[in-house]
DNA sequence: CTGAATCCACGTCGATACTG
DNA sequence: CAGTATCGACGTGGATTCAG
């Protein structure tokens, strides 16, 4: 967490927005529940247009406000697993609404 | 709309994110549902920490997206209408699910 | 393989002043 | 009232390099 959004009217979308803003955390929020557990280079490899350096920040922050699990495997070479935590699955009705929207309208932004 | 996210790996989210994404868009469309119609003013007095360059701005792009509705009043001085246009409304689910979940968490992030 | 660290270009945002 | 214009500070993000 960075920074909170102030907003005295009672606004609980910006409570939403700490965790899921952020440029691709919806994104990976929605890969990982899509596949339970990922490897960070088959992140990588789903979000093909983020930066290593990006991806892992993201994932970080995520960590950080204990919306993934982190589970590292000290072998050689290392290897990282992240999952989707268990207070992070409360977020899945969010991103699965996004899904259920962004699949509805998939051609609105598909030309520019 | 500003840039297209690419995401070969099919990712519906993305398409939402186009739409939502940008600091304040959500914040503002959930204002608009909750009110119906609101003018430029009362949304600055809703939204007291957003500058009114900015706003002014996530205000343009929703309607370049026709997300939203503005309606332009030639009196002296000026008055302006925003509200959810009718494509807009299909992301109401999107909305209220961040707002559902905002409420129920709404403890997580009010201390530092 | 999975990052963290450094450097730097770029865009974003706030403050301020101005217009119709 | 509802914006736009300009400027400057700041953060973000990409490329590259290094490390465990």
């Amino acid at each position: 967490m960075k920074e909170i959004y102030n907003c005295d009217v009672g606004c609980p979308i910006q409570n939403t927005l700490q965790v899921i803003s952020g440029k691709w955390k919806s994104v990976i929020l929605y890969h990982l529940f899509k596949f339970g557990v990922l490897r960070f280079s088959e992140l990588q490899a789903k979000l093909p247009y983020v930066t290593k350096r990006m991806l892992a920040r993201q994932l970080a922050e995520l960590e950080e406000d204990n919306v993934i699990d982190k589970k590292v495997y000290a072998t050689i070479p290392v290897k990282t697993e992240y999952s989707v935590s268990e207070f992070g699955t409360t977020l899945q009705p969010v991103i699965k609404s996004m899904e259920i929207w962004g699949t509805a309208y998939n051609d609105v932004y598909t030309v520019k």
